[in-house]
This record gives C-alpha cells, structure tokens and sequence, in this order.
DNA sequence: CTGTTAGCGCGTTCAC
DNA sequence: GTGAACGCGCTAACAG
C-alpha cells in the first residue's frame, strides 16, 4: 500500500524519468551504471534529479540487491572513554567505502546487544561487536547470518581484533615489584570481558612470576562509581597497590582513596588500563597504553574486506600494547612489607 | 532478481509459512497484529520463527510501509568528550521505542555533513543534526524532506534543543570581575557554531556590563592540541583571564601555560565551558555546566514526538546552565592591573 | 545505447 | 480467522 498521503514522500526515480522523457531504467543507470549511457544523457539526468531533490532510495536499492550499503556498530557503552575514539575511527573508515553505520549501545546487557543485532541483521551487510557480552554460542548463530567481526573477544574462527593488554600489565607487574610492592591487588571488570579476563589472567601469572601476593576485587560495571565504591574492599586486602581493570576504574579509585585520606603514590599504588584519561588526572596515572582508534579503524576494515568477498578466513589481529608510567606509582610505604 | 548464489540469505517470511503450513500473510499478522489470529497459530508461528532464526525484514517492511523504523544522528566529531553522553542518552531514547540509529561524524566539515544527511535521507523517518555546520539553507531544505531536530543550533521554524551557555558564561564574567580581573580573553571555537557565536556574544556583552577589556583568540578546532596552540597570542593579549571555548580547548591552554612556567591560578585564571572532565585536570577546572545527556534525550524525545506526528511546530527547548567554581580561578597577579 | 519485465520481502486491501 | 493479489522503489536480466 502506498505511504498515505499526509506523509511528506521523497521524490522517486520515476518522477525524475517523466520530467526527463526517459524511463525508469536508464534514471537507474545514470547513477549506478552512467557509462553505459550517453555522456549527456547522464548529465541531464543528474541535473534533474539534483534540481528537484531526489536521492536514490537506499531502502528500496537495497531489497532489490541485497546490499544495504550499511554496516552496525555495538559496543556496551558508548559514554566509556574508551569506545568513543574507536567508533569514530570506524566510522570513518565506513565512510570512506561509502558505508552507514548504526550505531548500538548494549548497555553491559547481553539481551540488549541480542536485541540490538537482531534488529540490525536484516539492514547491514556486517557487524563489529565490541567487548560483546554474548555467548560464543550467540556469536556464532549471528556470525552465520552475516559477516561479524569482534574486538576485545576471542571466539575461534570469527574474525576479531584484540587488544593485547597482556604485555602492557606484565610490565606493570614488573614495575610494581620493581618498586618494592609484595601485595597487589587487581579490580576487576564485567565477568564477561574479554579483556578482563585477559587482564586478570595477567596478573595472576605476572604476579606468581615475581613472587606477588595478589587479591582480586570485583568492579562488576567499569566506571568511576565502581572504582570508588569497591576502595574499602581494597583496603582491607592489605595490598599497596592496584591494578584497575580501566582509567575510569583508577580514577575512581584515586578518589575513594583521598576520601580516606590515603593519598598516591605515597600510601599507595594505582595503574590503569586503556590511557584514556591522558594525563588529565593528578597525580597523573600509571596506565597502560591502548590503541582504541587504530583498533576500530582495523576491525571495520576487516569487515569490509570481508564483504569484498575477499576471503579473510580466520583472521585475529593483535594489537600490544606497554606501560605508561606516570605519577601514582611509587615505592610502598616504609612502614609496611 | 536474486542476491545471488554464494550470499548468505536469511530466513524469509515464506520459510516460515511452509514449514508452518500457512500463508506468507498469516505470518506476517503474527508479528504486526497477533490480535487477528488464533493464539495458538500465533504461538505456534513465533515458535518456528525463532527456531529457524527468522527475523522479520526491516527493509522491506520499510519499503512496503514508509516506517523505517532508522533515525539518524549527527555531529561534528565523536571523540569529543562532550558528544558521548549526548549521544548514548539519544539512543537509548530512540531504542525505547524501538528504533534503529544511524550515527554520523561530520568531522567538522559542513560537505560531510551534507553528504551523510542525505545518504540517510532514505533510510530514516527523522534526524537529529547536532552542532551543525550547514547553513540555515541546507538545513531548511533537509527538513522539507524529513522531520529534523537541531542541537545547538538556532534556525527559527525547525524544531531545536539548546544549551543556554549564556547564563553561565555571565556567571563566570561576573566572578572574573569580582575576582578583580580587568582584560579576559576568550578563547573561540568554531566559526559556523551556535555555541561558539552564542558564548562569544556573551563574553562581550558580560564584559561591558563589567567594564573589563575583552580580546578574541581563535582557535578554529575545539580540541587540546588547539588550545595548547594558541597560549601565545593569548598571553600577547595582555589579558590575566581566559574563558575557552570548551574544557578541551581550556585543558590545552592549561598545558602550553605549564609549559611557559605561568602557573593556574596564580600567575592565570581559566575558564572551560561544558564541565566534560569533572574534576580530573589539575588544578581542576572552573568551567560552565552542561547537560549533554539531557539534552540527548531531548532531542531524540522531541523527534521521536514528531514522528508520532503529533505536530511540534516550532519548539525550541532550553536548557540553562550554571558557573561551577573550581580551582583553575583566582585574583590576577598582584604585579599587574 | 535504451525501454520492458520481473521480483527483492513484506504489509495490506480484498475476498473467502 | 485465513489466503490471494498488488505495490513500495529500485536493480537486473532480457529484448530491440
């Protein structure tokens, strides 16, 4: 049925061939195909179109070929310092082949991110998951509907791009036992993170290999609220410093400290994670590194390799990354060990 | 004609009718009107569907109904700090009423900007235009087209969310003043912005009501880099104040001040605007509030209102803001004045 | 080089 | 309560 009337309709290919004497077709071709027509043709044609607003419908292009000329773009939260640098970078690369992309926010929420590529699926071409809160199994189910490529989770034969966090938070550990830290202790992040898992992976091992005593403190959300909840928790470990599972978490955690009027580096240690914060905070803060726009840039890269039908198989991409050292790391204080 | 061979197809509504053993339409009021059916059929049919991984086409629902169910939002650049929150509250609104949205990033440039909206024009019931670029022209012929929602961003007869910067850049004036300041300079942002025009205008005016000597610097980008730029010609205005564009820019001005050794706020005040870095700079930073979540919402509520067409005419929200005194602030160097 | 036809997947009148 | 037929705007065969 038609739109109705009182709906403002966007003028349409056939409106364009009346004024223009020609058919449907070759108002078609002057814009996918302008070589097989003639060279004035064209012209004319673009002229008119232009002259009285009308741009090919994307919907109905897509139906009819199957390619939607867009792709989707989740992540858990798009108020995390994290992400916004890594959409704009794939939002751009999109850009440049001429993509869409849609933007999802999960919320931290599995069922929300199903919702959301549910949604999606039948108006993209490909997604990019980031941190992706869902089950492998899920993963795979969507993975078979349309091309998927995931950041910061690892689930075989899906193409993903990681950030290598491992490396960085191995030299933080060898920088804390460098200093003289014999108790650390690691705040955690979503039990589901990829990262996180890898994080604390990291610091366990890190930890065993220079002879650390580590406690683990859950953050369950990534955030500044968390991070300076979960302070007394960390108190009572005893440990001289923490690793935070992200910059939010640290920052957070830097507050809830000068709440108890335990100050850094001096009483005690904190790194972060992802260098999102710059040097904003004071003391500045121990992180380590990230490289959230080279890695949205990479992701939806592989995506639209992938839907150039170039085979791209198994692809996992890895990006390391090092320690940044600031100012709220120092030697623990005298009185303890 | 088909998508072809090797493409992976999704499940079709007539998948679901066969191995249901219905027609295509009995599926179909299975997901818009279940109400006409039995509610065993219906149960029955939503079964299989999810089974088999169906998922009703959005774009061909779009196409045959004229609801796309897409609404697009754009703005000048992702990454900077103010957009986030702006742009999660937005589409956690448009999520509520179960809507897809397209992101774009124009980068700053009014040419992507026009480019984007009009690769969305097709596929979207409606657009927020966040901060910009384009000239009252364009943005009026857009609207023409499809219901358009302005953020900061003036143009009288389209529907326009707006932060007041003003009252709290006259805050600011006044606590400069009373702080004993007597030549301030504010530190401008970009040309074609409303904000920027707007707290331009505020400055100047705030100014003569204080009798203080007012100079303009411009730094064309918001961004730290920016700021960081332009400490020299601020400082070769004589002026013991600076009210910046945006916390970015008052964050950089802050740094290449640091680094010439003019120490904030003895040697220097500064003032920010948008309050996006909380209290993480040091000295943390005085600066103007915002309410770019709220202001998301708004937005995003106020297109969605339209949508519903039940009729807005010519809205014009505001939101109002306030000076937030921190430590970036204080009398203007004894030497002086 | 250009016009004609069929159909993408779905919602929606109509009949049954 | 349910099925058949048409059309949304466009592209892709097929003629000519």
């Amino acid at each position: 049925m038609t739109t109705g009337k009182g709906r403002k309709d966007l003028p349409t290919m056939m409106d364009v061939a009346r004024t223009a004497g020609v058919s449907k077709s070759t108002v078609s071709r002057a814009f996918t195909q302008p070589g097989m027509l003639g060279a004035e043709t064209v012209a004319r044609i673009l002229e008119i179109a232009s002259s009285i607003g009308y741009v090919p419908n994307h919907t109905a292009r897509a139906l009819s070929t199957g390619r939607y000329g867009n792709v989707a773009l989740v992540v858990p939260d798009v108020a995390n310092p994290f992400f916004p640098p890594l959409i704009r970078a794939a939002q751009m690369e999109a850009d440049r082949s001429d993509f869409c992309v849609f933007l999802g926010n999960s919320d931290e929420s599995w069922r929300q991110e199903d919702k959301l590529v549910d949604r999606f699926l039948s108006q993209v071409e490909g997604l990019v998951l980031c941190a992706s809160r869902l089950t492998d199994e899920r993963i795979r189910a969507h993975a078979l509907k349309r091309p998927l490529v995931l950041v910061n989770r690892d689930v075989p034969g899906i193409p993903r791009v990681l950030i290598d966090s491992a490396i960085g938070v191995h030299e933080a550990i060898a920088h804390l036992a460098e200093l003289g830290h014999k108790h650390i202790v690691y705040v955690s992040g979503p039990a589901s993170s990829w990262s996180n898992q890898q994080r604390r992976a990291a610091v366990r091992l890190g930890a065993r290999q220079h002879r650390l005593d580590v406690s683990i403190v859950a953050a369950r959300v990534p955030s500044y609220e968390s991070g300076r909840a979960v302070v007394p928790d960390i108190l009572a470990t005893g440990a001289t410093a923490a690793i935070a599972f992200d910059d939010l978490t640290a920052q957070g955690i830097m507050t809830g400290l000068a709440d108890r009027g335990v100050s850094v580096p001096a009483d005690f240690s904190v790194v972060g994670c992802d260098d999102v914060l710059g040097a904003a905070t004071y003391p500045s803060l121990t992180t380590v590194s990230n490289r959230s726009d080279e890695t949205g840039r990479a992701a939806m890269s592989l995506l639209l390799d992938m839907l150039g039908s170039r085979a791209v198989g198994d692809a996992r991409v890895t990006l390391d990354t090092y320690l940044v050292v600031r100012n709220t790391t120092a030697p623990p204080p005298a009185t303890r060990s």
